[in-house]
DNA sequence: CCCCATCCTCACGATTCAATAGGAATTGCT
DNA sequence: AGCAATTCCTATTGAATCGTGAGGATGGGG
């Protein structure tokens, strides 16, 4: 599950990434464009910051700006910050393994190896997605189509 | 995630896969060989009975047997009965949509555009592969390697 | 009628999630 | 220096969910 923690944060660096280069925006103008509770999203933008995915400047004429150009941000990367590892399942993670304690044979559990299948096709679509691809679909609306259909 | 409770079920599941088809296997047993407590074990077992995927008989003799063979079971169905819907976001879910408070234009949300991919992927694995092909998987040890390389 | 095993409902402690509160620290402007 | 704006930090709260256990009701087999 994508909690609201990592949609929120999702959101605000779209909202980034609609900037101009440089150009900061402040919690409170992301928070009211996207409906999110102000002191929550400022948390998760420091958990953000803390990460290295934006960049900050306090008092007047600061805010927050990416601190990479959103097509070298992975949608990946930023969950996993936000909300964990992809994998539905501990042992079926490759950024954070931890063995399964009632499994003993791991290399013929049928849930782990078929959780290991998922995780590699959630993967393959969060890691290949950029900030950037990611607004593109957003405006776009011929590309929505190709999606609903 | 899948919680604990998807996951002992489908070993429960697979467990019952392994058995001539009419042969009852008890709580205690599946319990005792897949290290699940048993009477969580109980409770999921009565889940998954409601929802049609498995009989059981009470009394000596009694027990839980598939309610239909293993190659008509597909995953992804077990996993929605027992952890909910697959889709990472609610408004990304086919089986049980809802809509997002907090934004305004669903049809252009980048957050929702890339979730429904995301549920794609995961979709594509979990509901192609049925009981069977998982049981398959955990015993053949070839088919292991081609996963993991 | 007596086992046996499923079935049901409740209840609990622990953890996580979502949000809020309150203030400290830093920067820019005048 | 002084003020206002804005991020930064830590703690707390309330609600929901998760994982599990207790106790007994229900019903079939012999
Ligand atoms: S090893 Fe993790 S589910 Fe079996
Ligand atoms: S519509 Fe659900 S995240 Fe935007």
């Amino acid at each position: 599950m994508l909690t609201k923690k990592g949609k929120y944060g999702l959101k605000a660096m779209v909202h980034l990434a609609a900037r101009e280069p440089g150009e900061p925006s402040l919690v409170s103008e992301i928070a009211e464009a996207n409906n999110i509770p102000k002191k929550f999203l400022d948390t998760i933008l420091g958990e953000l910051r803390n990460a290295g995915f934006v960049n900050s400047k306090k008092g007047k004429g600061g805010g927050y700006t990416l601190a990479r150009s959103a097509h070298l941000i992975r949608v990946g990367h930023i969950i996993r910050i936000l909300d964990g590892p992809l994998a539905p399942i501990q042992c079926a993670s490759k950024t954070s393994y931890r063995r399964c304690d009632d499994c003993t044979d791991e290399r013929h559990c049928g849930v782990r190896i078929l959780m290991l299948e998922a995780r590699e096709a959630l993967a393959t679509v969060l890691d290949n997605r950029t900030l950037a691809e990611m607004r593109a679909a957003a405006q776009d609306d011929e590309l929505i189509l190709s999606y609903v259909i």
